[in-house]
DNA sequence: ATCGTAGTACGATGAATGTCAAACTACGAT
DNA sequence: ATCGTAGTTTGACATTCATCGTACTACGAT
């Protein structure tokens, strides 16, 4: 049986500091770097987290009911996307400059 | 007695994730966006917020911890300022974004 | 029909977080 | 020295959060 239609939020209803505790943990911004990178809908399973399988999915929702991601099943697998068009009406410049931000401390030595 | 000087992360030190976090709370952005608008040294109790002090005072040690503001005590006022030119090298455009993005938030209609 | 892969649902658990009130410290002004 | 204002500290509390394992469903392929 099924939930197989996933609930997103409509654009008026994104929040930005539900867009921002989204973006704000490790695992949940390298999905979302990620996403950007490639540029094009990506399954769960080809982004590996650090993470079981129920905390992954657990961030992938977090991430969709935030408005981040777009998610659609397509048979077994569960294709991701960034809303990017929609964020960047919304908030313009933000998820570039997260984006941009993350690929920089990625590069960053890591002070520890 | 006192702790009369506040510790502030290093420039290399701020974490984008801690950043992120640091923002993505409602209170906590309306005091950078406070900042920023004024652009000025602004004391804590200029920026009311619909919360107590000793919440207050919580939400600015995790501001000052990400990196994100800088304090210093005047008399008996404690002095607030976004560390913006710090932000800014470390991960351009993310600060504005985010700043133009809560005063649209804030223009915006709610849904609710 | 059976199997494997992809992901979900369901608790559970421990840590972090936001919140407050009350008692406190620091400082300037009177 | 006394008072008031500004902010801190402490301890408590309820909530949210990240995390996991296990059992489950959905689907494609064989």
């Amino acid at each position: 049986m099924s939930t197989r239609i996933l609930e997103h939020p409509d654009v008026e209803e994104i929040r930005l500091e539900a867009v921002l505790h989204a973006l704000a943990e490790p695992a949940r911004l390298e999905v979302v770097r990620f996403l950007a990178e490639v540029g094009r809908e990506v399954a769960c399973s080809e982004i590996d987290l650090a993470v079981s399988k129920s905390t992954g999915t657990h961030h992938y929702r977090v991430l969709r009911e935030a408005g981040v991601i777009n998610q659609v099943y397509r048979g077994t697998a569960k294709l991701n996307s960034l809303r990017r068009a929609e964020l960047d009406a919304l908030f313009p410049g933000l998820i570039d400059s997260v984006i941009a931000a993350a690929d920089r401390e990625r590069a960053r030595p890591r002070p520890s």
